[in-house]
DNA sequence: CTGAAAGCGCTTACAG
DNA sequence: CTGAAAGCGCTTACAG
């Protein structure tokens, strides 16, 4: 690998020239510069990125960390996270905390190490480690609320999300709509969970559900758990969109149809939902645009365009395909 | 964020002792191996393993360079990749390639200027850029023939795969089983492709194949087209796991069933295929060893443990579950 | 405009 | 055993 040096050498300039080339930051003899690009052109001279943040304090990389990479719904957020970086001239670094606040710490440690423009993250909890609380990157935080801690909170708007499933299948006439809860540590599931609780009371229904992790395994503990106390439930409010798969496996099991013997709706708006049979109704969360504004706000800071967002509520929408069917079209 | 300055003045000691003491890389006297450590204790301090890294050559940390973070098989691979990381005191960073070569070529520049201890990655073509030929890291490939070019090269032995899958559909009493077939810039694409035709031709079967990508989008798009062009298939090779949804469903709309009308084969044995319904048959990859191992040589390679295993074909398994019925069975 | 020097946070020969 | 110094690959005040 050439390095800086290599450059100056064959362009007979000094180390501090080639940077000033490369880097605009002072005028340059026109003579030179032609000299510098030439060596660079010849020597395949990339500048180390890493070293330089050494001394400057911005690597051009984001980091991502989430806390399963075999979550779809985060690694779509992903792909629009690195989109938007790479149209900025920032890279994506996607590191899995794997719900250890150890691997979590240690992350969050080495994308300090290294400079990182600012952090996305899914925290695993609440009671937010040091390491979160003493970085001195600005983070952007996808599933809390907002606190002076975080440069920036985006999420969905999970209390209309619990809410508009809900007034769905009571609309569809399930009288027992029973919600996959979704943990608590995290707002989104106690935002959901209100908004749930909150439909059920305006209608009289009485809120039933169980608690449920993200993974599908979870979910066929779940579902079959589901059926057992509450052998009478019409609706089921998924997690989110990947568990369904669990849910339709036990519910074909047991001989109950979707959606004439029970209704579903997903959560997240994942690709996948629009290929299950039945194809999924589903709250779909803006997942480009959670990832891409996550990925504005960092940039802004570093050119310190101060956004002034500080909390970023983005709407939801219900998507209606074959798991609920409305009761006008049923009685039609 | 405290740093071994701090650590320094606050134990009394030289940096370079705070060092030793860290790095073990020297005897230091007791009473102050004493002071430091207290020291490290109150300010917190956690070396900068990328500064470290400038010096020493090593950052411990493995980049994992996918062409799709969407790819759930590739993610599962990450999965194990990690876990053997972190046991062993290595930390994991996925980056994705977008199916790039330029972007590519910045993660493996992004990667080697960081001194990642080595790179494992599914490359996107075998034309390989520069960036790769020239990087000074060790590099496992997923998906390649071995070369003198890489240390080593870890894959599941796709030419059986396509084998064994392509003979149980037989056995299933297929007459017209159609291949899904992979992108042949890919290894495994090119050898499961093999595979099929060399079985085909021992039956005196006429070899059927469509051209795919790995993404859900394109198994609709496939799925139909070879629905077209071979009306009388009656079975299919998926190109892997994941795209079966998108068959189900384009076979679903027809009216065709899954297996009485119709069989498939799925490839690669994620956790999605077992949650279908019907239950995917599937081939499957040794997923967690293949990210164990890749990880393993990276590490062995590190602690100048010479692996000496460059090219590393790992046996693949046939899981019969519901999308395929042996005559025996259908007879009975 | 441009080079020598100092510095980013660490490590390790080199002396002592 | 231990500190001062040099170095990892870059950048930028500081002089000129």
């Amino acid at each position: 690998m050439a390095q800086i040096g290599d450059v100056a050498k064959l362009a007979g300039v000094s180390s501090a020239t080639v940077s000033r080339v490369i880097n605009g930051s002072a005028k340059v003899n026109e003579e030179k510069v032609k000299r510098v690009m030439e060596a660079i052109e010849v020597t395949g001279f990339k500048p180390n990125e890493i070293a330089r943040s050494l001394y400057k304090k911005s690597s051009r990389i984001i980091g991502y960390i989430v806390p399963s990479i075999l979550n779809i719904f985060l690694n779509e957020i992903g792909r629009a996270i690195e989109d938007e970086a790479f149209q900025n001239g920032y890279k994506m670094i996607l590191c899995n905390s794997d719900e250890n606040p150890k691997k979590e710490a240690a992350y969050i440690q080495m994308l300090t190490a290294m400079n990182a423009d600012g952090i996305i993250i899914t925290a695993n909890n609440d009671n937010l480690d040091e390491e979160i609380r003493n970085c001195p990157l600005p983070i952007v935080v996808l599933d809390k609320e907002a606190s002076s801690r975080y440069t920036a909170v985006v999420q969905s708007d999970n209390y209309s999300g619990g809410r508009i499933s809900t007034e769905h299948l009571l609309e569809c006439g399930c009288r027992h709509p029973v919600l996959m809860r979704g943990p608590q540590k995290y707002s989104s599931g106690r935002q959901r969970f209100l908004g749930y609780v909150d439909v059920c009371n305006e209608h009289g229904i009485q809120p039933l559900f169980i608690d449920s992790q993200f993974s599908s395994n979870d979910g066929l503990r779940c579902t079959q758990e589901l059926l057992e106390r509450f052998p009478y439930a019409d609706g089921i409010l998924a997690v989110n969109d990947m568990t369904v798969l669990s849910i339709y496996k036990v519910l074909s099991a047991r001989g109950r149809r979707v959606p004439e013997d029970i209704m579903i709706v997903g959560y997240d708006g994942v690709e996948l939902g629009g290929l299950m049979n039945p194809a999924l109704t589903t709250v779909m969360q803006p997942i480009e645009e959670i990832g891409r504004l996550s990925a504005k706000i960092i940039i802004d800071q570093v050119e310190d365009k101060n956004p002034d967002c500080r909390e970023n509520i983005l709407p939801v929408q219900l998507k209606v395909r074959q798991t609920t069917r409305s009761q006008a079209g049923n009685e039609a």
